[in-house]
DNA sequence: TCTTTGTGGATTGTCGACAATCTTGAACTG
DNA sequence: CAGTTCAAGATTGTCGACAATCCACAAAGA
């Protein structure tokens, strides 16, 4: 977890303190230390941060925005609970928006960032190996390099939707439903060869494999939840 | 404007206090009453909206999920102000966005919807002959159009996202650039063929025609911001 | 027994006041 | 005269209390 963090906890910064709970409700929803479909409190998490109701509101509005909790007037906030369809949905939309970042990455990159990618698929090889079964760090760890292509598409409205509220959903997925360690070895050479492709300048290639590669994420996803029937749309 | 109102002034719903000053903050940004880069002082907007400072901090968090307002801590919030770069980068993000909802909506479109999409366009036929110069409605009509063919996407992420803060910030530049009237017989002309792919089922022409629909969009702002240099990257 | 209604409790929404921080302008010094 | 420091004012952040709304459960009636 590197720039990942973004809004977090650990925050000595000159943050505000619904800014920081903001952070911590984040985390916790991500981690599913509060479960889906839960309720929010206000009174009870005030308490249990230890803040008075009205950073907390704030809080819990930026969380709306951010599409992790559904609020309805007058009776409270829900944690949020993606069904199967709105998962493969979030999928299908990382499929067109991550393509285009990586074909932008591919003419924007420049060779530092290019090497310090590579550099951060090296560490995740040894992470593989090294706990082999139980691929966790794998799972933050391929969010970093797709967060850190859209970053380097150097487009920012690009990177604020796919870096705000996509990509917190897509944590709380993999989190919840720990559908990883999956194919780490093969996500990790598809990872080497977007890059590949991006080092050569090669924009049409690079969006042809990271579609690819997302589009094999979300099969896999669709087996998973549809085990039986294996035919699916194409 | 039909269903574009979403959050609104006239609301005699069991709104919050917040949440319709929100969207009347929206419609205010949007129009350009609160100018682009105007600080927002909450005590003098509490004081024009006759509320506390209680609520109106809650819609300005929410606001700044709209990514309608920039936040710094302890000093205040602005409203956004459009970079050319970053209007260019929407655009392009609506132009992947908007072609898979296209796609989407050539199969998942009922009949029922398909007729009254191609009523809209009959209607904004007319006001356009009537207004001729001023295609004043035509603004917010072209939306309208792009609107209802991401909501019968039926990818309710897709249209969470671009009905969400997209839309707001197409709208913003649209009122405050008055681009528009440009083309809007074209446009129109466009918005059927549309229209008609979609009727005949043919998704992968519907995307093909609503992609290059709005990159034409794009290319007109982008020779109205530079005038001068006429060869474009491609 | 099932439905309906009313009341009690709890939760959300709103407000005004206080504390912490930033900004601005003037006074002071080199 | 330029630059720095500091203090006053205003603004943002936070809090606790009150009002409005909703929910659950119990009691009454059909």
């Amino acid at each position: 977890m590197t720039e990942l963090a973004e809004i977090n906890d650990s925050s000595t910064e000159a943050l505000t303190l619904a800014d920081k709970v903001c952070g911590q409700l984040v985390t916790a929803i991500v981690r599913g230390d509060i479960p889906p479909g839960q309720k929010i409190s206000e009174p009870e998490l005030a308490r249990t941060y230890g803040i008075s109701r009205g950073p907390l509101r704030e809080a819990i509005r930026r969380l709306e925005g951010l599409r992790l909790v559904v609020r309805i007037p007058h009776v409270g906030a829900r944690v949020v609970s993606l069904s199967p369809e709105e998962l493969i949905e979030i999928y299908r939309i990382r499929e067109a928006l991550e393509g285009m970042a990586c074909r932008l990455a591919a003419d924007n990159m420049n060779e530092a960032e290019i090497a310090s990618l590579r550099e951060l698929l090296y560490q995740h090889e040894k992470n593989i190996e090294q706990i082999d079964g139980r691929a966790y760090f794998q799972k933050e760890g391929d969010l970093d390099f797709h967060y850190r292509i859209v970053q380097s598409s150097k487009n920012s409205k690009l990177f604020e939707l796919l870096g705000g509220e996509l990509y917190h959903l897509v944590r709380m997925y993999r989190y919840q439903f720990s559908v990883s360690k999956s194919r780490p070895q093969r996500a990790l050479k598809e990872h080497h060869r977007i890059l590949d492709a991006i080092e050569e300048r090669d924009g049409e290639l690079a969006e042809l494999l990271m579609r690819r590669h997302i589009s094999r994420a979300r099969r896999n996803i669709e087996e998973r939840l549809n085990p039986t029937n294996k035919e699916e749309r194409e």
